[in-house]
Formats: structure tokens, sequence, C-alpha cells
DNA sequence: CCCGGATGGTTACCATTCTTCACTATAGAG
DNA sequence: CTCTATAGTGAAGAATGGTAACCATCCGGG
């Protein structure tokens, strides 16, 4: 992905936040800050390298005069939607060849791995949080 | 893995540099960038800031007096193969549960996934060389 | 009504990771 | 012995992300 997002002249993390934006429709940093599992504080600098490329604008919050809603641009969208096509294109080409019997077991197995992996990170989350005071 | 690193008091990428580093003993820096996947002068600096930790020492190389091997401090080693403890038992409790057959399944489908994957990395990467000059 | 705590965002500062370009020193082929 | 390729580093900078301090605004309980 980073490759085809380079190509289009983005970074990483700016193209995760145009992503989830492009998911949402427009939402204030706090949200972007949640989804994108990073701190406020860095939702801001990724916000203020967009508008300088002319892909989101800051539009102020109807009834919250603190908050700030972002908002994709209509090239943004565009650029959002061929990331989307992409994306779906790959997916195609890496699950299609396998026969749907083959797919379904391999989901499954996939799905146990990873809630087997959440539950070990939230254990460990405990153990470090115990750990601190 | 980043949190159990964290404990350690190690970054991610220097964590890097020592699990490469324990698989292959010492080697020259420019093994270890290619390794790494990351610019020789990359390496320069993970390997200055692990031999201030005392985890690493630049030894002469024996026949060629450019290059430097980079080794292996006890201290490091033990530490390295703590890593690889934890690393087997995650693994461990991660694909254990899964029956043999199922297990067997999983992993030729993922095998083919990657397979596919290298495929359509290489033929991009070549249209984005073609594209340069 | 208003006061105190919670929330949204930002300024200032720093760590980490990695890159490109220029440069030195050594190897090795012809 | 010269010429080129290779090993490593200095300088400068981009991108990502964090913490701490701070301001403005919101909102619930007196």
């Amino acid at each position: 992905m980073t490759q085809a997002i380079a190509a289009l002249g983005l970074t990483p993390s700016r193209t995760h936040l145009l992503w989830e934006l492009g998911q949402r429709g427009p939402v204030t940093q706090q949200v972007l800050a949640t989804a994108l599992k990073i701190t406020p504080r860095a939702v801001t600098g990724l916000v203020d390298a967009l508008v300088g490329s002319g892909l989101v604008t800051r539009e102020p919050h109807p009834t919250d005069r603190r908050a700030t809603l972002v908002t994709l641009t209509s090239r943004a969208e565009a650029l959002v939607s061929q990331l989307k096509r992409g994306h779906e294109a790959l997916a195609r080409s890496l699950f299609a060849p396998m026969a749907r019997t083959e797919f379904d077991s391999f989901a499954r197995g996939l799905d146990g791995v990873i809630v087997r992996l959440r539950t070990h990170l939230a254990a460990t989350a405990l153990e470090s949080q115990r750990a601190k005071p």
C-alpha cells in the first residue's frame, strides 16, 4: 500500500487519515485521534499538512464552538475513491484464487488467531498498568 | 511485540537489529542494512545507540579494513534469547489451539496469499522504476 | 446564575526512525 | 599503479508521534 500511496504524493499517516475521513464523513479531530489510535496532538499536525495540500478543510462545529469538523475536499474524495478501488482490486487478486471452502476455513482460522492475540494484548496491557503506579 | 520490547528499555528498531544479529552472528553493517531493509546510514545510528547502551560492540573486520563487524555483548545475548522465548510462547498460544489439519490448511492458504502479494509488489516495483528515468 | 471540572484543540519541545548527498578510506580488477 | 566499486560516516532534513502546559468552551450541581 505504501508504494501506491507514495505514487500519489501522500505519506502513509496522512493517507490513513483521509481514508478514515472517507469512511466516516466530516468528524472532529477527537474522533480522528481515536480512529487512528494516536493522540489529538498528532492529529493537529496531520490535518495541518493536509489543509496545506488542499485535501481537507477545517469547518466550525455547528453546536460546539471548541470543536472543528475536518472535511474532505472534492479532490481528496476522488483520491480516496481511487485508493478504495485499488484496495479492492488487490484484495480480489490475493483472495479470489482460493476456493470458497478454502477461503472460509482460512478466514475462520485467522479470526481465531486475532481473538487470541487481542486477549494476549489486553492481558499484558493490564500487567504494565499494574507495574506503573 | 512493541509492548514487551519497551518493557526492556529498547526501541523497536534497535531490537530488530539485535534480533537479526542474534540470528546471524557477527556481521557487517552492510549485511544488517540489507536484512533490516534500511540504508547503511540508518544502521550507523542504530549501532551507535546500541554501543552506547553496551549491547553491541564494533570489531574490526579481519580481512577488510573498511568494514566493521557488529557483535552482541553477553548482556544482549541474554536479552535476545529472552525475546526469542517470548516470541515462541506467543506463537504457541496463538496457534496451538488449532487442530493439526486446520493449521496446515491455514498455513497453505497464507502461503498462497503471500506469494501473490510478492508477485504484485514486484510488478508494481517494476512499474515505478519504469516511471522514473 | 455561576463555578468547577471535563473536553477540544493548540503551542512548545523532544525522541525515534529513516532518507539523500557528499566525502573518506580501503579493496580489487585490469 | 590507476580506476572504480564498496564500507562507513557527517550534515541536514522529513515524517511520525509523544508529553506537558495552556486556552476556550461546555455542562452539571448548587
